[in-house]
DNA sequence: CGGGTTTGACCGGCGC
DNA sequence: GCGCCGGTCAAACCCG
């Protein structure tokens, strides 16, 4: 947390950070409700920059992990743009979940490391330029990762 | 008609 | 220098 990103003052929404994350708890906390499993609960969040294969390894190794959930406090790295990199393991069959904000998916890829392809998504909303990816686990297909990068500039209710 | 989705192609970075 | 890999764009198509 403590994310607190270069918004525009003209933002009468400065806790939005706040009511982010809340919703995505709800979601977790549904699914895990939902599917009474407490053996998961993977919640990532990381912000690395680099752009080393290294990271997509630790990331799939963690999920891979499973059963134990790894918090990465914010590590202030910032070079020049602050993207915000958090990554969440859902339970669910579907990986279009509707987080209240319109997502346009802009490209899907196939990984090599997964027979499972990826979904990229990005915000609808102009200005607004953050980026989500989906991606199906590759040891358990019922389970999603979605990893949110960059920050909302707008109430997620419309 | 407009926006959203789809798929392939293209590009940039890193490794070898 | 080339190949691999991940990410993005763009044209076409589909749906409301």
């Amino acid at each position: 947390m403590s994310d607190n990103n270069p918004k525009p003052p003209d933002s009468p929404e400065s806790d939005f950070s706040k009511q982010w994350p809340s919703e995505l708890y709800e979601y977790l906390n549904l699914d895990d409700d939902q599917l009474a499993c407490d053996e998961l609960d993977s919640f990532v969040s990381g912000h690395v920059l680099s752009p080393n294969t290294d990271q997509a390894n630790e990331v799939g190794d963690l999920v891979g992990s499973s059963s134990h959930h790894e918090e990465f406090s914010t590590n202030v790295d910032e070079k020049k743009e602050v993207r915000d990199r958090v990554a969440f393991k859902t339970k669910s069959e579907i990986e279009i979940m509707d987080d209240g904000f319109k997502w346009r998916k802009y490209g899907k890829k196939k990984v090599k490391n997964s027979p499972n392809p990826r979904n990229y998504y990005k915000c609808s909303v102009d200005g607004c330029s953050v980026k989500k990816t989906v991606e199906r686990e590759k040891d358990d297909p019922r389970y999603v990762i979605t990893t949110y990068v960059g920050t909302h500039t707008h109430p997620s209710n419309s």
